[in-house]
RNA sequence: GCCGCCUUAGCUCAGUUGGUUAGAGCGCCAGAUUGUGGCUCUGGAGGUCCUCCGUUCGAUCCGGAGAGGCGGUACCA
């Protein structure tokens, strides 16, 4: 502390400013609470499906995570990468994906094959934040590698489906979309396009096709784009009969899984890979059925790509589908609540060896606020504990003695420990939303006894209350007993709060 | 990354044609009510008017740059 006193204006100039970091959130104990109710429901199906827990560590060597990081102050973006002390680049992981494939490469020997394994936990991207888009995120991913049939992607469907199911999520308010990569890939190279570039914008460009519509679309795979802000997107330069077939195969979706392979035949343009795409849909779709996962859960789409590059076959992807609207009213799209697919070279960039593995993520956060948005996160808001209202300083004994007897017996409790009136403090346990409030004041230990108040019962009352001497007077849901039965009284009302 | 709009109290927003004490509603704190949540009334606290530079006797207001937010677009291994 400095003697002399500075001025005020330089004092607060000195002051950092209070603020969240652009694209991270604090999150308080309501959506923590809905966060690990989920993580733990679709954690216990995961297990039940025989999948082992895995948990890696927050960063990894960039090369790990398949950045090309140039000496240079800043690595790529897209991660958020520090130097360690020995120069290397170390990045937060970007997803659970790319360190399952170091953890698979490094303990490839002495692993159980196939391993089964899921994960959960925080990743970053630093990316632009956007509304349901953050930097920081948790995801819970699980993967089977070491398979390449086409019974451990639908295994892996399968249990996403029972993973949202477990996490509270109602069947009719998302739909799993599944689709094969080698469908495209065969349809453009029996179109003739043989660029990697040319087959990566086709990517891009139906990947846009919900937001863009066929017509877009339409225009992103020829010459390209203008948009409304003026901009213009390059397409891909396919000719009119490509383009044509490429619209045509997206279209194709719709109808149950067996209808919809038996149209994408007749589109594919009979290329081998295209065949073989077919043939492992096809395998999946007979999987499904044996696993019990409905037409209506899970369905063939042509138009689901995926943006990563590293998926080599079938693709998933879970997306809500309820309508919700913000405070203002305005739509919001939360887009897709998970996805995934099979991705059989990305533990070869360490071993060199082709290795099978397919996965899935299940997009936590976003599941939160989509169960938030269509009003289904019960009570978003936590409950407080049991509050014991401190009266008397020279009788603070006795309110953390009331407490600690409360914890026993189960009950989450507290002391009040501000310095505040009994107003004020019923204020506290009122906000808190605590079920009850526990009143120990002079009479009631001369008399031995002790109040407890019903305060949720009082929540229902006060709606209908106009005059607060009477309220007062007539002190809803409040009741006087024995000292001895402190606990049996608390449990019988907070046994009534839910 | 690029384009457009925006930034005044904790929140939602007025306002100042450049001038001395910048406002409202809600929220917050206290009292009315020596020991009781809501309503009502009374009082109070709370602002670098996003930041920096420039113009000016004087800038929250005008000009420039930057930051942050929102929307669109691109990218997303």
């Amino acid at each position: 502390m400095a003697s002399d006193k500075a001025t005020p204006a330089a004092e607060a100039a000195e002051r950092p400013r209070a603020r969240t970091p652009r694209g991270f959130a604090d999150r308080r104990a309501g959506e923590l609470a809905a966060e690990r109710r989920i993580v733990e429901a679709v954690a216990r199906t995961y297990e039940s499906y025989g999948f082992e827990a895995l948990e890696t560590g927050a960063f990894e060597y960039a090369d790990a995570l398949g950045k090309f990081l140039p000496d240079a102050d800043r690595p790529n973006e897209g991660v958020f990468a520090l130097r360690d002390d020995d120069e290397e680049w170390m990045a937060l992981r970007y997803d659970l994906t790319a360190p399952l494939a170091r953890f698979v490469a490094q303990n490839w020997e002495t692993l159980p094959k196939p391993f089964r394994r899921y994960a959960f936990g925080k990743v970053w991207r630093n990316e632009k934040p956007g509304p349901g888009r953050y930097r920081e995120f948790v995801q819970c991913d699980a993967d089977t590698v070491g398979s390449g049939r086409p019974e451990a992607d639908a295994e892996i469907i399968a249990m996403a489906v029972a993973g949202y199911a477990a996490a509270g999520l109602p069947r009719e308010a998302y739909q799993l979309k599944i689709n094969n990569r080698k469908l495209l890939n065969g349809l453009l190279t029996a179109a003739g396009v043989a660029s990697e570039g040319q087959k990566l914008a086709v990517l891009r460009a139906v990947d846009k096709l919900d937001r863009l519509g066929l017509q877009g679309v339409k225009l992103l795979l020829g010459e390209g784009r203008l948009d409304e802000s003026g901009a213009f997107t390059r397409g891909a330069q396919l000719d009119h009969a490509a383009v044509d077939s490429v619209l045509a195969f997206v279209s194709a979706g719709a109808g149950g899984r067996e209808a919809t392979l038996s149209r994408l035949a007749n589109v594919i343009g009979g290329s081998a890979e295209g065949e073989a795409g077919l043939a492992e849909l096809s395998r999946i779709g007979a999987a499904l059925a044996s696993f019990g996962v409905g037409e209506d859960q899970a369905l063939f789409d042509p138009s689901v790509v995926r943006g990563l590059e590293y998926y080599t076959g079938p693709v998933f992807e879970a997306e809500l589908l309820a309508e919700t609207v913000d405070e203002a009213g305005a739509a919001v799209r939360f887009g897709s609540i998970g996805g995934g697919g099979r991705y059989d070279d990305l533990v070869a960039r360490f071993t060199g060896e082709r290795t099978p593995a397919t996965g899935f993520s299940f997009g936590v956060s976003r599941l939160v606020a989509a169960l938030a948005a269509t009003g289904r996160a019960d009570g978003l808001a936590a409950r407080g504990p049991v509050v014991v209202i401190a009266f008397d300083e020279a009788r603070m004994a006795d309110y953390f003695a009331v407490a600690a007897e409360l914890r026993a017996a189960g009950l989450s409790a507290e002391v009040f420990l501000g310095q505040a009136g009994m107003r004020a403090q019923m204020r506290y346990a009122d906000r808190r939303l605590s079920p009850a409030a526990v009143i120990l004041g002079e009479d009631e230990i001369a008399a031995g006894q002790v109040t407890v108040k019903d305060l949720d019962l009082g929540r229902e009352l006060a709606a209908g209350v106009t005059d607060n001497k009477a309220w007062r007077e007539e002190r809803p849901g409040q009741v006087t007993a024995p000292r001895a039965e402190l606990v049996a009284t608390v449990r019988a009302i907070v046994g009534r709060a839910r």
